[in-house]
DNA sequence: GCATATTTGTCCGTATGTATA
DNA sequence: CTATACATACGGACAAATATG
C-alpha cells in the first residue's frame, strides 16, 4: 500500500526503537517524554524526534498533550475493552474465510512452534509475544494490507497492556494449547469450528485480561 | 482515546487543510508536494510541514518515498478492493449489533436528508459526502473509538478515490433510498435485515466503483 | 555519462508562549 | 506572583541524494 514502512529513514528507525522501548516495559505508561532530554538520548535532533512522535501518537503509543508534550500512552480497562471489541471484529471472520494452503498458515504453526519453545523455558514474555504472532497471522489470512496495518497497530497496544501487568505464567500459558487447536482445526479445512474456537479464547481472555487490570496497584 | 485531534497546534490544524485539499481534489493523485513550495503557500517553516506529512501519510493520503518526498496518494483498483474487503468486515456487524435508539441513529438520518436536499440540487458531490457520512455513522453504532478512527481513514481514501471519478449522478443518487431503507429496517428493530441492505449494496457499490476504475483514461 | 541545479534529510540556534513549582 | 522548565514554531545551514540539461 504505502511506502511509509521505508525502513531507511532515520525518522522511521528512531521510531522502531522507541516502539520496542515503549512495549518492550523499558518506559512506564504515563511517563513524560521530553524532547530535549530524549533526542540527547536517542542523538538526534529535536525536529526529527517530533517526527517520531507524530508517527508513534498515531500509532496510539503516545499521548500529546497541548503544550505539554508527548507522554506514554496509559492503556485503561476501556481500552482493554475495546481492543477486545475490535479483535472479534477482525480474527475472527478472518479466520473464518481463511483457507488451510494460505502462506499465513505457516506463521501461525511457526508462532505455535515458538511459544512452546519459550514454554519450556519458562520465558513467558516471549511466550506472550508468540501468542500475538499467531493472532497477526490470523489477520493476515484475510489478505488485507489495511486490516493488517490496522491489527498491527491494535497488537503494539496490547503489548503495551501487557506489559503494565508484567508476564504471568497464566496469562499466556493456558493459549498455548488453545491455539495449536485453533490451527489444527483450520487445517483439517474446518474455519467455521477454528473461529468457535477462537471465539471462545477472545472471551476467556479479555475477561481474565480485565480482572487483572482490576486487581492493578 | 488519544488527545491526538488536538484541535490547536498548528499541524493538526494544518493537517486538516492538506487533507481537505487532497480529499476534496484540488491535488491530485500522484502529485508531487514539494517541500518549498508548499510550505511557503502554507505560511508554515519546512520543520512543521514535515510533521504534517507524516500524520497524513499513516493516514494513507500521502506516500513518502526515501529521499524524494511525498506524493499524493493513487488509488488504484486493488485499493479499492481491499477497501470494500474492510468495509464489508467492519459496517455489517457494527450494523447487526446496531440498537435502534443508539445516539448515531440520529446521525444516520441527517446523513440522508442532507443527502436527499443535495439530490435537488443536483450537487452529486454533496450527496457522496452525506452517504459517506451514513455509512461513517453505522460504524459508530459499535461504540468503538478504535473502529471509528480507523474507518474515518478508510473514508479518507475512499473520497481521494471518488475524487479520481469526478461525481457522475449514478455513483451517488442510488444509494439515498438504499440508506434509507437501511435505517428504517434498524429504526423498526430489525438490523439483520438492514444488514442484509448494507451486504448486497455494498457488492454492487464496489461493482460500480470497479468498472468505473477500469474505464478510467 | 557528466556536470549542475534542485530537493530532501537532518541538524542547530533562537524566539515566543504555556504550564508548573 | 515570579521564576523556571518546556513545548512550539521558525529560519538558516549543509551534506547527500536525486533530477535535469
Amino acid at each position: 500500500m504505502a511506502t511509509n514502512d521505508n525502513s531507511s529513514g532515520l525518522v522511521e528507525q528512531m521510531a522502531g526503537a522507541l516502539r520496542l522501548r515503549i512495549i518492550g516495559g523499558a518506559l512506564l505508561p504515563g511517563q513524560r517524554l521530553p524532547e530535549a532530554r530524549l533526542s540527547e538520548e536517542l542523538g538526534i535532533s529535536r525536529n526529527t524526534l517530533r517526527e517520531v512522535f507524530r508517527l508513534l501518537g498515531r500509532d496510539g503509543l503516545l499521548r500529546h498533550e497541548p503544550n505539554r508534550g508527548a507522554f506514554v500512552a496509559t492503556p485503561t480497562m476501556a481500552t482493554i475493552h475495546d481492543i477486545y471489541r475490535v479483535r472479534r471484529m477482525v480474527e475472527i471472520p478472518a479466520l473464518k474465510q481463511g483457507w488451510p494452503r494460505h502462506q499465513a498458515v505457516a506463521r501461525m504453526r511457526a508462532a505455535v512452534e515458538a511459544a512452546e519453545l519459550a514454554r519450556a523455558d519458562a520465558d513467558w514474555r516471549t511466550v506472550g509475544s508468540a501468542n500475538m504472532e499467531f493472532h497477526t497471522a490470523i489477520v493476515a489470512l484475510a489478505d488485507s494490507p489495511r486490516l493488517t496495518d490496522f491489527f498491527d497497530r491494535i497488537v503494539a497496544e496490547m503489548r503495551l497492556a501487557f506489559g503494565l501487568l508484567g508476564s504471568p505464567e497464566d496469562l499466556h500459558e493456558p493459549y498455548i494449547a488453545l491455539n495449536l487447536a485453533i490451527l489444527q482445526r483450520l487445517e483439517e479445512g474446518a474455519p467455521a469450528e477454528a473461529a468457535d474456537l477462537l471465539d471462545s479464547y477472545l472471551s476467556t481472555s479479555e475477561r481474565k485480561l480485565m480482572t487483572a487490570f482490576a486487581n492493578l496497584p
